[in-house]
DNA sequence: GATCTTTGTGCAAACCTTTGCAGTGAAGTA
DNA sequence: TACTTCACTGCAAAGGTTTGCACAAAGATC
């Protein structure tokens, strides 16, 4: 029933080899011959065979993409955006969920390696050896986390949480908290290196707690330690988290930004449905996954898996791409800042306050992703 | 360099053939060659290559997840769930975002029907016949949408937006407005059959304001009309619209729930962390996707595509499930709605107020699925 | 002890496509 | 005219797996 390229040739009145270059190398055919064929072709609708070109050509054109929770906000749009930029390039995107869990996502990459032409690794719970051993079994293209001699797709947190805490010192805050991310969380990891630098040259003292399970519960769950704590400002490792300990510090009649000021990461489109709205680091998700996307896709053409017609002269041993990008982020301020305790006076050793090349104030719409990248 | 079932064949000492047997029918392998073959294929790293399966057996174990927008926060749990479901199956998922577009979903279900042993198309916008002709090239199984003779999995947004408006009209409330959804959406048209006719029961008037996009600008636009209407509650198509005309009715000073109360559908996360949080209708979108998934591989199981050893006696012709799922939604009831203008005094024709089966309380929690399925 | 089952394994074709090589005829060159 | 070049097309092998059939050895039946 389903129609081949043998259908096509009978029809057409070639040899099925005809058939094939038509759709793969075009201009190795007769113009006459080929709008035959492809008249042919259209009137029995033939469609490629992806498995079978596949088995030849060693090239799916499909790409894995593992994310730890699709649910989570943060993703949606990455998926989105990678998918796009994918079929652009006429790839198909396998998605998978692992659920937090680095084993299933070893798994998961054992099974899609067969079946892809790379896997772009979301925000991985694995270990680096682990990841750099998979990385020899199917190309890979990592998303928030680096990761020495493989291809990174970065968003500059540090930077992000940097602008956050002076932008809090800046109102007068000299007790900030810091909700952590995950164990295990490079983008966690990051947030805290810069808080804690930002906060030593501000002069204000960094209480961090956690880990944290990055999702409202988390942030829910840690409401009453931030009263106890005694600070005015917390910085949280996303916005599930902030808006969670939005949720906590209203049930305990905490007001924010009156009493504590909160700071999440991400800029999630729920960010700007709370009340009070959500002073932020935007992630430029969607240009992430664009890039991720395209420097797997780039790393195939680069190098690509032997088929059966790889050029004799090809580099043996483990060449590949290993450029890692930077992706700007840039602080968004809302409602849920104000001045604190401090505001106005004078504090030890900071410059004064205005706005910095990485500050914004919200207007209203997503941020542009043009041209916020940066190689490194 | 990839291992195939040659290599393992020649490790162990066996034909390929038994091999295969040992990995796609054990009971035909005596269990001391499996255990070895096993080992070996285990020692080598060896993996099926599932393009060579899938040319010869006519299946690919995958599946297609053709999706309205990605973005949007009532797909991701759907998309989690059914990709999950797939999964324990041994099946992958092929997930793509049509941007809200018939055309690029046509094109989708082409693309992807040689690839996948069937399609899960989400809120298509597709027509009708267009959808049955496609189901000719690839099983399909349509979610949020009725089709004769193809299988639906459709969440019962008719009886949710009756609880709604019975709801409504039992808080005193006497004019509705009605935010419709998109043009093309079987939602949007049962949501409004079902709460026309519930109004008019309850004897309420219920003002039709749409189509509308299903985002928060939708209802962000429509607050200004919301106003004029002169209604004091309001069912929007979904959460998101629900959300965006709370933004709206804020900025113009009307309250929530004192002046306007408001009504969504969904129960997307979010709705719990607006201020008011949202009353909405709860459709039970993973059990959604689960079952699903479920139909598809069932039917596929039924009616397998023909590869090469499928049975002489073969029913021909276009043999098929056309099963329909009717899943159940719960109207939960948090601050967004409050007693109207009629409060207190008596409806005509209408009960007395209680809870009634499908009318819950909020408990905080997302709600389960389990036992929610009713076949029809 | 001869025949029939049963169990386990090997053989080879088939799935659909790509691609190196060889062959054809026509056009260009000497 | 004889030779080379060129554009196009056909041939056939290859890719990794499944599976109907044949075959062998062991066990069961009489």
């Amino acid at each position: 029933m389903p129609v081949t390229i043998r259908d096509v040739a009978r029809a057409s009145g070639v040899h099925i080899s005809t058939v094939s270059r038509t759709f793969s190398a075009p201009h190795l055919v007769n113009p006459e011959t080929r709008v035959r064929v492809l008249a042919c072709a259209e009137d029995l609708g033939y469609r490629p065979n992806r498995a079978a070109r596949a088995l030849i050509t060693g090239r799916t054109h499909n790409i894995g993409l593992i994310i730890a929770d699709i649910a989570n906000p943060f993703f949606p749009p990455l998926i989105k955006a990678a998918e796009s930029q994918a079929r652009h390039r006429d790839y198909h995107v396998f998605v998978a969920d692992t659920n937090e869990d680095a084993a299933a996502e070893e798994e998961l990459v054992h099974a899609l390696a067969k079946q892809v032409d790379g896997v772009l690794l979301c925000s991985p719970r694995m270990s680096n050896s682990l990841i750099e051993q998979l990385s020899r079994e199917v190309p890979l293209v990592v998303v928030n986390r680096q990761l020495a001699g493989l291809p990174c797709v970065l968003m500059d947190v540090g930077q992000g949480a940097r602008t956050a805490i002076e932008h809090l010192a800046g109102l007068g805050h000299r007790q900030i908290a810091l909700l952590g991310g995950p164990r295990g969380s490079w983008t966690s990891r990051e947030i805290r290196r810069a808080a804690s630098a930002a906060a030593r040259t501000a002069g204000a003292d960094l209480t961090v707690l956690g880990p944290n399970p990055p999702t409202e519960h988390g942030g829910l769950a840690q409401a009453e330690q931030v009263r106890r704590a005694g600070v005015s400002a917390v910085l949280a490792y996303n916005d599930l988290i902030a808006i969670g300990l939005l949720e906590g510090l209203d049930a305990l009649g905490v007001g924010v930004p009156q009493e504590v000021s909160v700071v999440g990461v991400d800029d999630i489109t729920l960010s700007r449905l709370t009340r009070p709205k959500l002073t932020t680091v935007a992630t430029p998700t969607a240009a992430a996954g664009r890039t991720a996307v395209d420097m797997l896709l780039q790393q195939d053409t680069d190098f690509p898996r032997t088929g059966r017609g790889s050029g004799a002269g090809a580099t043996v041993g483990v060449r590949r791409t290993t450029a890692q990008v930077m992706l700007q982020t840039e602080l968004v301020i809302r409602d849920s800042t104000a001045p604190g305790p401090y505001a106005g006076r004078e504090r030890p050793g900071a410059a004064a306050v205005g706005p910095g090349p990485h500050r914004r104030a919200d207007p209203g719409n997503p941020i542009v992703a043009a041209g916020d990248v940066v190689a490194s």
